[in-house]
DNA sequence: ATAAACGCCTGACGGC
DNA sequence: TGCCGTCAGGCGTTTA
């Protein structure tokens, strides 16, 4: 479900708050879990899960790429939410209240002190969750926020030059740029005016630099907006309204009125204006 | 090095 | 109504 806008809201209203009635996680801790699917837990058996994260407090959460991090007291517990996951923060009544009432799909659920409880909804059970001493050994991999300043003109030009890939499945290569996905990065391409089979070492410094500048418009009006909502799993964000491509083909381009179409590249549905967008 | 094919899962939607 | 194919905000592994 979820790319870096997305992530990003739950982030910020976990640590915050906001939207979740006043609820946050920080500083609670953690008395109790339940694993109801045991394939969640990506790197660690679920009664070892149980036995390190009981008794933790919750420091901090934060984002990295698409993976949500939650700096606890010994360790580093990260979830990735891949395509149909959600982040649910909830008050509980009593004990009782607390072992019953999940919703379908719901995955893990973490208890705390307080009597609220922290449950990840992962529908179609691709999402995946790490319970880790050393959680570089599974972000260090990723490639650069695009949201860092330190993510220059310069250095981005260069990242392109140094690959011969099409445009859109390197920008989805979490090693390459971390927290695009599929949406944000057909709406990008399309308001740089690039094709998503461009190849990478063909663009030319100018559309480097307005394809970094788009990327990051995209990604702060998708976090401005907390996201966009689409389909069945709903996080209350609206930036959908603001798709130019994405979802609308057959509908006229934006910019031009032509019809937008959707192809495939890279295994993936992709939404652009055959106008707007040459090869 | 790059990319395709496929697997992992459940659910919504449209056509018949 | 039921059945069927298609599609879905992701990513890892295997194969070409």
């Amino acid at each position: 479900m979820p790319e870096l806008p997305e992530v990003e809201t739950i982030a910020r209203t976990l640590r915050s708050g906001e939207r979740h009635r006043g609820l946050t996680v920080v500083g609670q801790k953690i008395t109790g879990v339940k694993v109801l699917w045991d394939r969640t837990l990506a790197n660690i058996s679920p009664e070892q899960f149980k036995s390190r994260i009981i008794g933790q407090v919750v420091e901090n959460v934060s984002r990295r790429g698409k993976f949500l991090v939650f700096t606890l007291s010994a360790d580093t517990l990260l979830m990735h939410l891949r395509m149909s996951g959600d982040v649910r923060i909830e008050a509980g009544v009593d004990k009782k209240e607390l072992e019953l009432a999940l919703q379908p799909h719901d995955r893990l659920v973490l208890l705390f002190e307080s009597g609220q409880r922290l449950a990840f909804n992962n529908p179609r059970k691709f999402g995946r969750v790490w319970l880790a001493e050393n959680p570089g050994q599974i972000l260090d991999a990723l490639g650069p926020e695009p949201l860092d300043i330190g993510l220059t003109d310069e250095v981005f030009y260069g990242m392109l030059l140094s690959h011969r890939r099409m445009m859109k499945p390197l920008l989805m290569d979490q090693n390459f740029l971390a927290g695009m996905g599929n949406i944000y990065t057909d709406e990008a391409l399309f308001r740089a005016r690039l094709h998503p089979r461009r190849v990478s070492n063909t663009v030319s410094e100018k559309e480097s630099e307005l394809l970094l500048q788009e990327i990051r418009n995209v990604l702060k009006e998708g976090i401005q907006r907390n996201g966009a909502s689409i389909d069945w799993v709903y996080r209350g964000g609206d930036f959908q309204n603001e798709f130019k491509v994405y979802g609308r083909k057959d509908e006229p381009c934006t910019v031009c009125g032509t019809e937008i179409i959707r192809i495939l590249v890279g295994q993936r549905g992709t939404h652009i204006c055959p106008t707007c967008q040459k090869t």
